[in-house]
Formats: C-alpha cells, structure tokens, sequence
DNA sequence: AGCAAAGTGGGGATAAGTGGGGAAAAATAG
DNA sequence: CTATTTTTCCCCACTTATCCCCACTTTGCT
C-alpha cells in the first residue's frame, strides 16, 4: 500500500526516482497511464491487468467505449525500475501532466500519482479552501 | 498484453517497424486487417483466429453484419516480420488507413492499432474533448 | 563528525530505427 | 522457350535513441 508524499526531480532524460518506500512494491514492474486533473498515475502490473481487462472487455463495436478505451490503454506505458530505483516517463506523459523539472510522487493505497509540483501545490491549496464543502460532500457518501 | 504508444515512420517500401516491446509476441506472425474508425488492427496468428472464427459466425441474415465481417476478413493479410523487426503493409490497407509517412502503432490489449499519425493526433484531441467524463467511466468499472 | 543510504547527473556501449542497394525470384514479352 | 524487365526479399550501413554503469552530492542516522 503506497502512503506519503514525496518531492523529486524530473532529469534531462525524462528520469524520475520512485521514493525508496515505494520501490519494493514495484520492482516488477510499473504501468504509468494518464490520470486525472493532470496528473498520472502509476499501477502494479497486477493491478493494471485488472483494469485492462476490463477495458479491453468493453464492446469495440460501440464508438465511444472504443475511444474510451484507446485513450485509457494507448496512454499506458509499462516500465522499469532501473538499478538506481528509477522510471524513464516517456514525452508524451510528461507532457500531459506538463512536468518540467520538479514532480511529486504521492501515494494513494492502491496507486500512485505524479504531478508536476507547481500544479500539485496549486491544487492543494484550492483544495484546502474548499475543504468544508468536500467533507459535507464525503458526509453524502457516509463516509 | 500491448500497451502504449509509438510513433514510427513508413519508408518508401511500405515497410513499418514494430515496436521492440510488441515484438517478441508477433515473431510466429500477425494479422493485419481493416479496423474501425479509418484505422488498421494487428492481431497475432492466435487471436486473429479466434476472431475469425467469431466474426464468419455473425448472422449471415443481417446486411450490416456481413458487411462488417467482410471488411475484416476480406482485408486480412498475413505479414511476417523482417530482421529489422518490420513489416510490410499492402498497399490497399496504407490506402484505407490514409498512411502517409509518419504512423502511430498503439498496443491495445489483445491487439495492435496502427494509424495516420494526423488521423491519430486529431482522433485523439477529440475524444479527449467529449471524454470529460472519463471520471464516470472508471467509476462505472469499479476503478 | 563520520558513515551509509538515497538522490542526481552524465558518459559510453549497445541496440533500435531508418534508408538504400543488390541478389534472387517472378512475371511478361518476344 | 528464352531473354528482359519488374518486383520482392534480404542484407548492409548509417544515425539516433536507449540502457547501463559509474561518480558525485545530499540527507539522515549513529
């Protein structure tokens, strides 16, 4: 389970060190996919083949499940943890998540996110402001 | 398992390389056929079976289903992958899929897309436009 | 303060991407 | 049936990107 919220530094080679914490659990292996408010996401390969599955079960007959799951499925790029405990992001993924040099990497139980930290600060702070008005909206879901 | 996105060029031959992750799966052969949406898909020798044999059991009654199985499996062809790890598109298919030069090979689970890099940039622009529910979709698969 | 472990940057070897030439095979005309 | 042309396939070579390793810096702990 991935638990706290880490700063590191995107290199010219598009490396991105994963939290020492982190590393055990995905030494076989990562699939970083676009994630949502611009960030990305990062799954074990166990827990990606679940979501692929499912993707990839949804009717291609149908056009909207099908650009659905292109989206998902082409933006998904596995990758490795090389011996200094790093993830190359490809170009394009830093590009959506618009990571320039420094990144967050935040764990979220059952995945990780990264975020450009510029934007990550930013929407925290916007978080935090409309902190009231989320918990009434948690309090709807009984949490 | 594809997954990701590659962009590659079609040299004057009609040859396209295959990404390296993708190839070790298509050694023993593919499929390549007219898809969906002005794209070609690739399948290995396996899965283009099972498909095949899906698609010559659709009801023979209905026109639009003999028309779709038509496209498919009047379009197939069989394609071997060179030492360079390429393989060569026909000419039909180049033609239908409106490849020029610059093509996107995407891994989509069971199998490959391949597309006309502007047909590709453009899709993708607008379906991530209609797409801002991508939230509800997940949620609809349990993510 | 000193040691160890983690973070960061860069250089060199190796593999991948791409284009083109030539041999073998096939097709067509004489 | 043979000769010439065309096409297909295989191999070579150059360029570019990727991966792996080494080294320095920083941080945290004893």
């Amino acid at each position: 389970m991935f638990i706290g919220e880490y700063q590191h530094s995107v290199d010219e080679k598009g490396r991105l060190a994963i939290p020492v914490k982190f590393r055990r659990q995905l030494v076989k292996g990562a699939v970083v996919t676009r994630g949502l408010d611009s960030c990305l996401f990062v799954y074990t390969r166990e827990e990606w083949k679940k979501l692929a599955e499912r993707l990839s079960a949804l009717p291609f007959s149908q056009a909207n499940s099908r650009a659905f799951a292109r989206l998902m499925l082409a933006g998904a790029m596995d990758v490795d943890i090389d011996a200094q405990g790093r993830v190359i992001l490809p170009e394009y993924l830093r590009r959506y998540a618009g990571i320039a040099k420094e990144a967050i990497v935040a764990g979220l139980y059952d995945r990780l996110e990264i975020w450009d930290q510029a934007a990550w600060e930013k929407y925290k702070t916007e978080t935090e402001r409309n902190s009231t008005d989320i918990a009434e909206k948690l309090g709807e879901l009984g949490v």
